[in-house]
DNA sequence: ACTAACCTGGTC
DNA sequence: GACCAGGTTAGT
């Protein structure tokens, strides 16, 4: 077959490869897939399996069986990946039989391409193998990314909004949005209604590039204030999917304020704070973010 | 609109 | 050995 093919000696694990390409194994490892790295991890795994036939798809842990019992898993033999669709942090696996099999990383998600010889990570929780004996896995620490299948397109995704990366997202979709939020401006950015692909990370770094104090509440922002936000939030898109290898696996530690508490702000010097928001932690400078 | 639950590796 | 990380959903 013709079909481009990854090396399956460069091409082990996205997040650990860009790691050691980078020359940073070791660090403390941050995965966090948002938008960029489902990004770069989705166009990695398109290589592998569209055109082609599923022969086989295995679950090997049990919190994949309540969406892919054995039942539906068998229906899923022969059919073929058309095309690998990113929204947001999903993966949609698009079948010639007219279904859907929607891939979430959440927090410490993967994807990991195993050669024929190849041992199975530890932490596969489920297997896909192809009809050209390659072989992808979902490795996932914490187990608790998510497969599911579906009948049609209908009801594939919840509600998201507009790409955070796109001309879609802008000062006045946002503004709509955060019109009705109360709460503080880092929560509602973090709602996949509002912009689709931001998670924490991307949330306190894209508020520091807008110089935006993140416990403002949303719908106080103003009209340039909100401009400085989507820009923000684009810069942060932009930068990461140019260097998926500075902020993907080990390689991560590049952020500006993202679990720097303490450090110095790389923008005007003041130590970055940390608060929790919503039960997660928040990033910022008390210094140029106001 | 807020909170618990889902999970388990890594750190305290 | 307790506890924390966190995206999403389900439950209050």
């Amino acid at each position: 077959m013709d079909r481009p093919r990854l090396d399956p000696v460069v091409v082990v694990r996205v997040g650990a490869v860009l790691a050691k390409e980078n020359g940073t194994a070791g660090g403390r490892g941050l995965t966090m897939p948002e938008l960029p790295e489902v990004e770069y991890a989705a166009q990695l795994a398109r290589r592998v399996v569209v055109g082609r036939t599923i022969r086989r798809i295995r679950v090997l842990h049990r919190s994949q069986q309540r969406t892919l019992p054995v039942s539906k898993r068998r229906t899923l033999v022969g059919d073929v990946v058309e095309s690998l669709e990113r929204r947001g942090k999903y993966q949609i696996f698009h079948l010639r039989s007219g279904r859907a099999m929607v891939v979430h990383f959440r927090m410490t998600g993967d994807w990991e391409f195993v050669g024929a010889t190849d041992p199975m990570p530890s932490r596969a929780r489920v297997v896909i193998e192809l009809d050209d004996a390659a072989t992808l896995a979902l490795v996932d620490a914490r187990a608790l990314a998510t497969v599911s299948l579906h009948e049609s397109g209908a009801g594939l995704l919840p509600d998201l909004g507009p790409e955070a990366n796109t001309a879609a997202f802008n000062a006045a979709w946002l503004g709509r949005w955060l019109a009705r939020r109360t709460g503080p401006v880092k929560l509602a950015l973090l709602d996949q209604r509002a912009v689709a692909g931001i998670g924490n990370v991307y949330a306190s770094e894209a508020l520091w590039f807008a110089r935006l104090d993140p416990r403002h509440r949303a719908n106080t922002l103003g009209a340039q204030e909100l401009r400085r936000l989507v820009s923000g939030v684009k810069r942060a898109m932009r930068k990461a999917l140019a260097h998926p290898e500075r902020y993907y696996g080990a390689g991560a530690g590049r952020f500006n304020v993202y679990d720097r508490e303490g450090r110095s702000c790389r923008r005007c010097g003041a130590p970055i704070k940390r608060v929790v928001q919503g039960g997660r932690s928040t990033y910022w400078c008390g210094g140029c973010q106001v």
